[in-house]
DNA sequence: GGCCGTCTGGATTGTCCAGTCCAATTTCGT
DNA sequence: ACGAAATTGGACTGGACAATCCAGACGGCC
């Protein structure tokens, strides 16, 4: 379970597992900054100094690397939002968790879209195993957020009309979007704006706004 | 201001104005399905019945046809919402419009992006020009949504710590996270969600969340 | 140390594709 | 009508690219 490439990598040696390994990262930068189509495998090849029976002994073909690298960046995505991502049930944490987002974005100089979120949208029409992966990805992503909302909650923290699972899909879709805005418009703060308003909503729906006031220790 | 191409089709006859037309909007909906990179000029030519001098005769390269095909459909966008969009001044109105956005998804069982959004994603860091292009269709939208929230807020209807400008960007991010997100799953849910959460979050900083009651009729 | 499977080098092939060119035909202005 | 400009046909070029193939080098295991 922790390792979902197992069986792509079982059969490979320590140097075999270190060259794929090689070929997937460099890859995965180079389908993030041009896009898949336009990134070729001779790229790759240059990238990641590897030879054309290098590429073709690890991997099928192109859209066998494709799938390698949707598995590798939605791993890159969800390890970096941790620990974040573990414990979304407050409204502090998600201003937390909103602000390292943010923080990615502005490093990159909003250059780039989600390495995942980018891939789907590339290639959701044309390859159906690549857009069931990304699917897997978002699913991955989007229940971490719903459990954080489920343990708000289930705490009492959130009104009983509040939905959690709802919730998770529109900061999600937040996130997306707001990436999508911020990287066109080369500014940081569609995606701010686009975040800060689904977690004012989550915020409104909670039952002790503000000033909660410790009431008992025990517990 | 109507005709934001003139400078590129003054000089055609109208036979050259049709051919023109024929490129575009058959390079459009290549684009639409495939993607930028995935649509070879010669897909383009079989699809519009014509010879590359006559691609070569309207469009500098094939950037130039892009930069035709961004604004081609930013019109189709924006007239497609019409007239819902230029009218987004109340919560009802929110709601018809979301209707009509989700149906657009059902209608294309959530294959492809928005035609503008997913031009976007995939030339935003390739091509400055198109990026540009992009940038102003959604300045276009956005506006218009703005302007529909501002008037609720200058009628009173949104109460005063409401920012509609902030609340347009978080509807267009909510639009664009959410067909990503519907595109991916192959669901119009998420897009629903979306959209419903944002909405739900203008109600509730409506002055009179409900059953508003008519209570002049003079003014 | 010797065998076998893993790993690597690099030339090659066939296809696709953006862009060019020259010549022919049609349409417009007057 | 008639010259000029716009429009069209279609072959051609040079390069890029995914994928194949034949050897040869390396490394673990008995």
């Amino acid at each position: 379970m922790t390792d979902a490439s197992a069986p792509q990598v079982d059969g490979l040696t320590p140097k075999g597992r270190a060259t794929r390994r090689r070929i997937v990262a460099a890859a995965a930068d180079l389908m993030f900054e041009h896009g898949v189509a336009r990134t070729s495998l001779d790229d790759v090849k240059e990238s990641a100094e590897v030879s054309s029976s290098q590429l073709y002994h690890y991997f099928e073909d192109k859209s066998a690397l494709v799938s390698a690298v949707i598995e590798y960046q939605t791993e890159e995505v969800l390890s970096g939002q941790q620990p974040h991502l573990a414990s979304l049930d407050s409204i502090p944490a998600l201003r937390a968790w909103r602000s390292v987002l943010v923080g990615f974005r502005r490093d990159l100089e909003c250059r780039g879209g989600c390495p995942i979120g980018s891939l789907g949208s590339e290639l959701a029409d044309t390859d159906q195993r690549a857009r069931a992966e990304v699917a897997a990805g978002f699913r991955r992503w989007e229940t971490s957020i719903r459990d954080g909302l489920r343990a708000m909650r289930n705490r009492g923290d959130l009104m009983r009309g509040a939905k959690p699972d709802d919730l998770a899909v529109a900061l999600l879709a937040a996130v997306q979007g707001g990436i999508l805005l911020s990287q066109i418009h080369r500014d940081a703060r569609p995606m701010e704006i686009a975040l800060d308003t689904v977690i004012d909503h989550i915020e409104l729906l909670t039952v002790r706004p503000r000033k909660r006031r410790v009431r008992s220790r025990a517990r």
